[in-house]
DNA sequence: TGACATAATGTCAGATTCGACATACATTGT
DNA sequence: ACAATGTATGTCGAATCTGACATTATGTCA
């Protein structure tokens, strides 16, 4: 994954937190990569509730475990459309979802 | 805008039940559908509320007016993406998009 | 240590979506 | 009626994303 990361932006730069640093990454931009990140941590939660590997949850989605490690790591390379669809197959409901993109610290202590 | 729904489903095959009415449209293919009109509706009333045509808005957004026309329509050829940028660049929070996801109907009456 | 399951990362051909453009439809004012 | 403005729809080359596959970490248990 060494191109694909430069691709569009250095984005999954990691600086949570100090967000925005030292390239000029809009506001906008950034908010894109908060949201994205948000919903891979939502779905990485979710098939690790479901006590499930990456390949066994590809194949419920209908993807493949490499995307479904891509998902979960954030990575640029994946849509949210697929994000939110992969979460949607899961179980996830669209309260659920927007809960997550509206309060992006919560912790969702479900079971 | 042609047929670009039955590109191919079957993947997860998730069919409950026998709902889900008249075109074989799974519960997760729904609840994309849902979550792509909701954010357009989302997107449509930021841009009155802005008070600025289709014109405008695709200059401020780096898109075009047959694409924002798309957008507000839900259009199939529209990504999550998209709409997703649009709405953060049109002034949306992500805490604003989270409360549309949660509570599709809820009416927003800001101003 | 080795064997095995799981997860991460690269690559690529094919599929999907992009902005742009052309054009048609709708509304409003003259 | 015409002109002007805003909106909808179709098309297309270019850009982006996808599933599949190969390969490389990273455990984890004996």
């Amino acid at each position: 994954m060494k191109e694909a990361k430069r691709r569009r932006l250095e984005a999954a730069g990691w600086r949570v937190g100090d967000a925005q640093g030292f390239l000029g990454l809009t506001d906008a931009e950034t908010a894109m990569i908060e949201v994205r990140y948000t919903l891979a941590k939502t779905l990485k939660r979710r098939r690790q509730l479901l006590k499930i590997s990456q390949q066994r949850f590809a194949e419920r989605i209908g993807s493949s475990q490499s995307r479904v490690a891509k998902m979960e790591a954030g990575d640029p390379s994946v849509s949210l459309d697929l994000l939110m669809r992969s979460l949607i197959c899961s179980g996830s409901t669209s309260a659920e979802i927007g809960q997550a993109l509206a309060h992006p610290s919560a912790e969702h202590a479900s079971h």
